[in-house]
DNA sequence: TAGTGGTCTAGACCACCCT
DNA sequence: GGGTGGTCTAGACCACTAC
């Protein structure tokens, strides 16, 4: 049970606008119509429409130039790769314009390590939901997730769970609760043998590690989540807008 | 010769109000008080509040209840890292809580390479400035980093180019140029025994790599950057909120 | 029910660019 | 001078939470 609010103006004009501008009917390079007009022509205020586009801007997708007018990047489908944010997997995978496609290597219950209680604040040796995931990209491995999330959590039987689903819908349906807000820690290793099994990469390849905490709106930790991920197939990129 | 603009409204409550969750004003996990208090003790508009603290929330350093208030995050510490970004490597150093400083290890003019000339779009074999620098922590080389930019930029006599200042200031000072925002690319790599000089770490060390582009507002190729990471000393840490 | 944050509007005034 | 984006205001109405 997936609660559904009704869309807001500004969720609605975000969707038109991103979509003409995905779909080139502003091209890339291209001017926008004047902030005016778009207020116009959508019925809103000028200022749910800045609001939208100020958006936009932060992703790098447009550029604004006071006195003049607002044009799409030149360069949009580099921007676009950084669509969805690094912990959402599969709308990562499709961003780089490949089929995602998850498989699930374990889904299990089990105690909780000291590591694990600290971090997810829960009482010793409480029952944690390990789940174990590898990422394909037009069926090559490249993203090997691992999981985990208090037991207390789970509103459903545990054997309904399924874990092809993005985590923050996995995290709705079968938690009710909402990820508002992710912390990343991201660092390099190497595979080792032990490893080897994981991504179909050789032993003394780099790989991307990522160290992740989910929190919801209470600012309470959901899931503890650690993965590898092959960055010769997938970029992992990051636009950052400076001033504003 | 650096412009300065007056500070906006809008710049000014930010500054106030992140020096107050800073400085434990209010405390973390503390509540502030409402919107409408604090747009009439500062004489501004609500709406100007909320400009200010939509950007604390996307930055994680506050929650925002509906119907209850605001609150400072817990854990602002964790989540002050984030700061400046991971492309401004003084304040990285300063925010994991080490003295940044700068050693400059070459700054020289030369030809561009292919892939220079194609990614700065400047013609063949168009001079360039290659800057490398070390940045240290407490006195420990932590990052290394290579800049690349067309001489055509440089307002100055070459011989005044200086290589302690951040990225953004060296462009405002050398070039009257304003970098708005930068593509990075992550990936990972492992010391090679060529590289051994460079940040003291033994050959097989995993190092996490950054390739950066960095733009100006007009959306022109400013630098081409590179740089060598050593994350066991500093987080390299990415937040992210959901929804907005 | 009172107070909070969430959404949206209409409009003022400014800085800037173009011609 | 006319049009564009940048900044800021005052206020309406809604959704939600705590009491």
């Amino acid at each position: 049970m997936v609660i559904q609010r009704p869309k807001t103006i500004v969720e609605q004009v975000t969707e038109v606008l991103r979509l003409r501008i995905h779909e080139r009917t502003y091209p890339p390079g291209g001017r926008l119509p004047s902030e005016k007009e778009l207020a116009q022509e959508l019925g809103v205020s000028r200022t749910t429409v800045r609001t939208v586009l100020a958006k936009f801007a932060t992703e790098g997708l447009i550029f604004r130039k006071q006195g003049d007018g607002t044009y799409v990047n030149e360069y949009v489908d580099e921007v676009e790769t950084h669509y969805g944010g690094i912990w959402d997997f599969s709308r990562l995978i499709e961003a780089n314009g490949y089929r995602p496609s998850i498989k699930t290597v374990s889904l299990t219950s089990r105690a909780a390590t000291p590591e694990e209680e600290r971090k997810l604040r829960i009482s010793a040796e409480s029952p944690v939901i390990a789940m174990v995931r590898v990422f394909y990209a037009n069926q090559r491995p490249v993203i090997y997730a691992s999981n985990v999330f208090p037991d207390t959590l789970i509103k459903v039987n545990v054997a309904q769970l399924v874990g092809n689903l993005p985590l923050h819908q996995f995290m709705q349906t079968y938690c009710h609760e909402q990820i508002t807000y992710v912390v990343s820690d991201i660092e390099a290793i190497i595979v080792q043998e032990t490893q080897l099994q994981t991504l179909n990469a050789p032993v003394g390849t780099p790989l991307l590690k990522l160290r992740d905490m989910f929190y919801n709106k209470e600012n309470i930790p959901l899931i503890l989540g650690m993965s590898h991920y092959d960055f010769t197939v997938l970029r992992l990129r990051r636009v950052q807008t400076w001033g504003q």
